[in-house]
DNA sequence: GTCTATAGGAAGATAGAC
DNA sequence: GTCTATCTTCCTATAGAC
């Protein structure tokens, strides 16, 4: 009896609520911004009570640090996911710039929290760290997708997935301040073509 | 008598007030984050009261936009200032790019900013525009020095500035981050590299 | 494990004497 | 114009009953 899962939205075990809190966390700060991302507006998200959040974190810093721990991980996924091998190697980096593309313009407030969440970390010592782990992982990951696509050019290919994770986020930051599909495509264009120079 | 100025750091003209307040909120902004930069922190800074501060401005909100306003134009200007005709234009867009560079790396607070208060504007109800205009700023500010070179190529100059002002963002979020110059000179190579072709 | 109630402090803004 | 003192609100965090 006592092992029992009792699904009676109250006491959930520990490991579950957490998810939960973190879960809604990330609901309130990507619907209304890191700033507004109160304890109370997490709980009240959550349909929990500002206890049971100090029940299962002992601060707001520990939710923050669990927050950008699930958070830092998607973005590189995305681009992973974005880049599938197949037609030829200027066909594949155009549909995986356009695929990464579109999530971007789909879930603009997503990406807009992960710059939040990056500047938090620059703001707040201690934290100077995971900011810089989440850049260096950008840049690797497109190293990876280049690398497994088997190509190898004039330039290093560490610098050529730079140049790619540089370009698509300074665009990203245009695009959520100025939301021009036109030109972001345009840019993506020229993106592609000095990619492909680069391997060449 | 009456009109004297009376330099005896109290009784300013309210303008002056301002002034000093703005400059304030400044310094407190670019050391330690909009975050912290709370009313009570800027008015320290400025060596005044909480009611001086409420004297000059109805709201926080309005000391926010003044400074804004003026944040805004001096990346603008920076830009344009790094850019000096005179060499070639393989020389042109190098050197610019290099002094602008220049500045990021001696004054990275400085820039850190400007990105915290763009994120300000696009989580602020009422503030997107700001945001907009910003970075409308930032791609015609270029196409502009690229005006003034009197070069034209086969990619539009509006693309193309914009192209500039896309990676030099990019790579300033980047640098930030990372603090890895050798890198980034390597980007920026390559930016010229690319910027050189689409004006061939 | 979850609840209500509250401590304790920091934020923006104001009142009224000088 | 500037001062000290205070109001109000909202925050994180805790206490203690159930």
């Amino acid at each position: 009896m006592s092992g029992d899962r009792e699904r009676t939205a109250s006491r959930l075990p520990q490991a579950e609520r957490r998810r939960q809190l973190v879960d809604a966390a990330i609901a309130v700060m990507t619907r209304d911004g890191v700033r507004r991302a109160t304890t109370r507006a997490i709980v009240n998200e959550a349909g929990t009570s500002l206890s049971v959040f100090h029940y299962c974190f002992d601060s707001k810093q520990e939710l923050l640090d669990a927050v950008i721990r699930q958070l830092v991980g998607t973005t590189v996924d995305l681009a992973e996911a974005s880049f599938e091998p197949g037609a030829s190697r200027r066909e594949l980096i155009r549909s995986g710039l356009s695929a990464y593309w579109d999530h971007v313009t789909s879930h603009p407030l997503e990406h807009l929290l992960t710059y939040e969440l990056t500047q938090y970390c620059l703001r707040t010592p201690g934290y100077a760290d995971v900011a810089r782990h989440q850049y260096e992982h950008y840049g690797l990951t497109f190293v990876a997708i280049l690398e497994a696509l088997g190509v190898e050019g004039r330039v290093p290919l560490e610098d050529v997935g730079r140049y790619l994770a540089v370009v698509v986020d300074g665009l990203t930051v245009d695009w959520l301040a100025r939301r021009d599909d036109g030109q972001a495509q345009r840019v993506l264009d020229l993106l592609g073509d000095h990619v492909e120079q680069m391997l060449a």
